[in-house]
DNA sequence: GTCTATAATTGGATAGAC
DNA sequence: GTCTATCCAATTATAGAC
């Protein structure tokens, strides 16, 4: 609010955040290699030279873009889980609460797909809408090697992650911790493969598995499938020998309750 | 084999192969856009102008990078589940030998971590080594939004997915269609995030999960989870409403055993 | 088949006027 | 803060000698 805008009257939204907006449309679409700054201006209706007047350079930018996103999507994160734990006075929480607060947020956001307000054009921009590009744009930024974009990612995460690990842990005393380690890897994994979605890794899903479901829905799926893993009968003791031709343990639904298993 | 190769004695590999592996080694490291040919053709110890040559375009090379892979690793999954169905004599399967055979191959490469044979030296470069690179390779292709990647990917993919499909309806009689379609998803999110591994994701994992483990050994832990989530009990039958004020439906573990649930 | 040299493009970044 | 014009580095791809 320095001066009055250049032209646009009411609706329209600054440069630097017309530049957020088209980058994590561009970064989603092409990746942050093939998507130019010359394309990326273009589609931002912004001239070239504003990227670095306001970011520094196109890895700033980028660095931009995850941190706009993902501190609020934390945060959401961490009040659910604070707010059930209120509710449960000291008591552990049930492992589908816990679920569903780490999961809720992220799979809301990627399941809003409102058009992408593409073009330099102007009103409704707001707030950069469709979370859906941030999230297949963290996809991606999942497989980067870049030294700079592991540790923006690890910044971000590592609060959540641990007080959701804490959570769990008192929520599944009868899981020994290394194998709760895993137990959570295999879920998160689960959670990513299903927002990274679309176009993602969907081929390998079959065909009947599309975005077209409510979140509520999708919720509604994963939270047995994964409560089910995190309590399953815990692995033999031994730590060898589960090869091809172990018994079929098949269906046993006993809780063995040692901790720290080998 | 048409004249002496040019210095190497026996062991040497041909400039195709050589090729190839710098090929994988850089395009994991670094992705397809950062690495150049230059840097590829340096680290393999060949002309630039040999890629080119080769596989036409810098495109084609990274077609036949994982057409050279993808072919054997889904050949050895169709092995071990047509082994499995002739020991059963037309029986279903046990899901946990299924979920083996399916993730098997493609774990036990991504801990084949055989020094990279890197610099443009010779000996011992057999087969391209350590399949761990390839691995993660693969990970990052998933990401890809190319048209040409995808496209590639579906085609080596359709048929093992088809028949794990197959395989798993039939041993899991009680899972309507579409929750068995979503649970493979999961499944197959657990498993890629595993074999992504080290640098991928394990940020947002528990730093106690580590990839020196042993493949049965992560073989051990994952399959109970997969198996508890795949056979778990089936959301009720309502599609709507399982937001997060659900009552905790613990841990029954009856399978009601309708088909196709709405 | 391999090499050198170079063409043809494209990219990020910046200087300096406004 | 925004713009034009430009620099400079790096890339893929190819032509043509060997």
């Amino acid at each position: 609010m320095k001066t009055a805008p250049k032209t646009r009257d009411i609706v329209n939204v600054n440069t630097r955040e017309r530049i957020l907006n088209a980058a994590e449309v561009l970064f989603a679409e092409h990746g942050f290699e093939r998507a130019s700054l010359r394309a990326l201006t273009a589609e931002a209706g912004v001239n070239l030279a504003a990227v670095n007047y306001h970011f520094g350079s196109k890895a700033g930018l980028i660095r931009a873009v995850f941190e706009r996103r993902l501190a609020p999507l934390n945060a959401e994160r961490l009040n659910e889980l604070a707010a059930l734990e209120r509710a449960a006075r000291g008591g552990p929480l049930p492992p589908e609460r816990i679920i569903e607060a780490f999961f809720g947020p992220v799979l809301r956001m990627s399941m809003d797909r409102r058009p992408a307000a593409r073009g330099g054009s102007t009103q409704r921009d707001r707030g950069a809408g469709s979370g859906h590009r941030f999230i297949r744009l963290l996809g991606r930024a999942h497989t980067e090697s870049r030294q700079a974009m592991r540790e923006l990612l690890e910044a971000e995460y590592v609060e959540v992650v641990e007080r959701f690990k804490a959570a769990l842990t008192r929520a599944l005393p009868q899981v020994p911790e290394k194998e709760l380690a895993w137990r959570m890897h295999f879920t998160l994994g689960a959670m990513s493969y299903v927002i990274a979605g679309t176009d993602a890794v969907q081929l390998s899903a079959s065909y009947e598995v599309r975005q077209s479901e409510h979140p509520e829905s999708v919720m509604k799926r994963i939270v047995p499938f994964l409560v089910a893993g995190l309590t399953a009968p815990l692995p033999e003791a031994g730590e060898r020998g589960a090869g091809a031709n172990a018994p079929a343990n098949g269906r046993r639904d006993d809780r063995n309750a040692e901790r720290k298993a080998a």
